[in-house]
DNA sequence: CGCCCTTTTGAGGCATTTCAAACATTGTGG
DNA sequence: CCACAATGTTTGAAATGCCTCAAAAGGGCG
């Protein structure tokens, strides 16, 4: 797959777009008050978007900053030492990516485009002035940072708890709300990513993750059809996603 | 188990006994330059040590602050809404815990002490306010927040793509390297969790665990007694490690 | 229109779990 | 200090969910 290297907006006092951005996403700079939002707002650079199967940053790669999702999504995966790939995240507009980075000012994961993708971002240099300046971002940041953690530990429960069965009903249930929290359908929507995504991503065979569609739609969960989705019975789905697995996982 | 719930150090000002501590362990307040340093120390609470069994914090409570472990170890886990447990992470002295809770402002998470522990705290309002009054505090914070991304992103990867001998041979290698890093011996140690613990973290059955370290002696790769673990040939070891498991896993 | 990649479907195999039962360890009260 | 209970650990044998392999069907795109 095509994978070109997208280079880092430019540092130069590029106008920010924020003032003409007509996005309705949720976006960082637009939580801050009025008055504090213009000083944020100067500092945010608005790139040129970036098509499928291109990078926004790669595994090992020094940081440049951080990036606000625009439009489009994002997968972000791990490359282990033996060359096993595991998808960690899918992102959607309002997201922000780049924490990984900010342990070892190195990216410890990759990000690549699902669909074309616009995305604005800040330099780490810009954060760090901003965080100490502008009170409120700091604690906007931190939030992005908490979030994405209980993401991750929500994926890691996911992984060592529930049935393969468990965490694709799962699976569907979370994109269904973050797609709600987006003034999408809660109910029907379109996946961005392949088969072959969310298999890794929950840690399954492709070819489970297919039986399994076609099992819930057998059922009259939902309606699948290429990635359109459908739910038709919430209930349904969610004592799918309930079903516990294996062992008996109690401990504390 | 008896986990009685302990009441957050009291907020009065309490003296901080950062000018007296004499740990030696990696250390948020230490980390500081030395005017800086005072600044902060200031409001670092340090309450009585908590004993085995005792709760941190529990998922689901309002946020105190955020914890810095000065002795001990820690286990954190999340309870899913069908009654599974899942170990998220084993915390060591110098590590930060708390960041789970800093989007909701609420636990996600649950943290135990798996033998005494001695630990500092800073209540939320002091870390907001020391965030954006000291330079290189926030930059702290948000170094620790990023390393718990980064463990936790790791471990989906542990959890997604690895076999249960690939899994406990890593597992043992990343204990040795985070004792080796505060000064402890890389070779020999102490496990401070159950077999249980392990297994619930691994997400394998605690059986599973117990053969793979008779295998692993039976190999020759350590020697384990009881709680005991030496390690008696690294290379075997991360060996072990690297044994991809199934599926082929590859995307992007 | 044909090649390529993704998705689907089927059958068999295997790593791990589950179940069952000894065994060791720790803590407790007499 | 020793039985006793409770908990944690080990070991064996059988069961199973999911993977692997194999191959066909379906779409997208040049």
């Amino acid at each position: 797959m095509q994978s070109n290297v997208i280079s880092f907006p430019p540092t130069a006092q590029s106008q920010s777009t924020c003032t003409q951005c007509r996005s309705t996403n949720p976006c960082l700079v637009r939580s801050l008050e009025g008055k504090l939002r213009g000083e944020v707002a100067r500092y945010v650079m608005s790139g040129p978007p970036i098509r499928r199967g291109e990078h926004l940053f790669r595994q090992g790669e020094a940081m440049q900053g951080l990036y606000m999702l625009r439009a489009g999504s994002v997968k972000s995966y791990l490359d282990s030492a033996d060359g096993c790939e595991q998808v960690a995240a899918f992102h959607f507009p309002g997201d922000i990516l780049g924490f990984d980075a900010l342990a070892e000012r190195r990216h410890m994961s990759s990000a690549i485009a699902l669909e074309t993708v616009a995305f604005c971002s800040i330099s780490y240099e810009r954060v760090m002035t901003l965080a100490t300046s502008v009170p409120g971002f700091w604690s906007a940041l931190m939030r992005g940072a908490a979030l994405r953690i209980n993401d991750a530990e929500q994926h890691a429960l996911l992984l060592g708890q529930k049935s393969a069965p468990a965490r694709l009903a799962a699976f569907l249930l979370t994109l269904s709300h973050r797609f709600s929290a987006r003034g999408c359908s809660r109910n029907e929507f379109n996946l961005s990513m392949s088969r072959q995504d969310i298999a890794n991503y929950l840690a399954v065979a492709v070819e489970t993750i297919s039986r399994l569609f076609t099992d819930f739609q057998r059922q009259g969960a939902i309606v699948v059809e290429r990635r359109f989705i459908a739910i038709r019975s919430r209930a349904q789905l969610e004592a799918l996603a309930l079903d516990g697995q294996t062992m008996g996982a109690m401990n504390a």
